[in-house]
DNA sequence: TTGTCGGCCGATCGCCGACAA
DNA sequence: TTGTCGGCGATCGGCCGACAA
């Protein structure tokens, strides 16, 4: 959804904007904290929050003053940048009540299980294969992977439900499956800005009772 | 459990004992950091973890210097901490297996029953009642309290799981009924200190299997 | 193609008295 | 007096195809 800038590569730092994004309007004192700052990229980490999933990076900055000679490395930058067009095979799905609250299954979208996940067998009745994918923190999940029902379609069943509880996803976020270079099956969430889905009607929440 | 230092009375500060509590062994250069500071209590404020029911206190300390004359505030903490033995009627009792695991349930003790809880209904068959009790939080738990079986004895049925479950209480913790001045319940917890109740034979924790 | 629903079956929850420590 | 057990009924979870959008 963004693009991160290459480690070498320049960028502009915004103090104001920083500090607005940290803890909300500010108001710097004038002439005394500059409007921008050149930066050359020293480091970037990529996390992600370990209760929400949230993923950000953490990026070094160091300044570099502006009548500093071109620097060399700056082609580096751009050849890092190409590099990073290749992305994998994902396909990303918005939850429905059903996939999120109902029986604990998930209809999985043909584009994304012919696509994305492992070949099914569709010789056996009805075909099932289980699905490994993993997370941004490496946690393996387990899915069953079934094609069946009249007419045909793709669902994820057992362990399904475990994965919707343990992220705490509701109606309204949105599950991304990706398959890497190499083979192998990732699993990423987004949730959804605020207020459920499409509005006031869906935002039922209710906490649970304490015991009154 | 501990002795409260009422405000205003005075105390020992312990330099190098506050700060093993705190993080571990540590070795203070000796000369420069008083082995002991006396100190005047100036404020307690009592205080819960939110998750874990935690409790402790935070406690203001400013330092008096040794020859200062006697103050006559000294007499007031003698008086605060006389008027502290007042202790309300409390019972505690530490959970059982099947108190923490079997069918949701809580055999109360009939001391408990009798003496803390409200009074119930003999003629009723069976005698049952609603028994509201307030947390550390001030969160009021609902459980229904009945006297049956054979033997009679007094439980808790209806409500006591969902308090186990929402408090993660195990075998070995510790629970504790109080009524107030007032006449209000109260409930409190106590968690085993490690290892569970009477060994590692009932430390069969298993983290939630992720899915796979 | 796929979102939602009702059916249905098995697992679990939780209330119960029996029994014994 | 009270800790543990087996029973059993109610509830819930979750897999299923039907059906329609």
């Amino acid at each position: 959804m963004v693009q991160m800038p290459p480690v070498h590569s320049k960028v502009y730092y915004f103090p104001q904007g920083h500090a607005e994004h940290a803890q909300g309007p500010v108001d710097l004192p004038a002439g005394r904290v500059p409007a921008l700052v050149l930066c050359r990229v020293a480091a970037v980490r990529f996390m992600a929050d370990p209760d929400t999933d949230e993923v950000f990076a953490k990026i070094r900055l160091v300044p570099v003053r502006p009548n500093d000679a071109p620097d060399a490395d700056d082609a580096i930058g751009a050849a890092a940048a190409a590099a990073q067009e290749d992305k994998p095979a994902s396909f990303a799905k918005t939850l429905t009540q059903s996939d999120a609250n109902n029986g604990g299954g998930f209809s999985v979208p043909r584009y994304c299980a012919e696509t994305i996940f492992p070949r099914l067998d569709y010789s056996a009745d009805p075909p099932v294969q289980t699905v490994l994918a993993k997370d941004v923190h490496g946690v393996v999940w387990k899915f069953r992977h079934i094609y069946r029902g009249t007419p045909r379609r793709h669902l994820l069943t057992t362990g399904w439900s475990t994965f919707v509880n343990q992220k705490k996803l509701v109606a309204g976020d949105s599950i991304v499956f990706m398959r890497t270079e190499n083979g192998d099956l990732c699993v990423g969430i987004r949730r959804a800005k605020k207020g459920g889905i499409g509005g006031p009607e869906f935002m039922h929440h209710q906490p649970p009772p304490p015991g009154g």
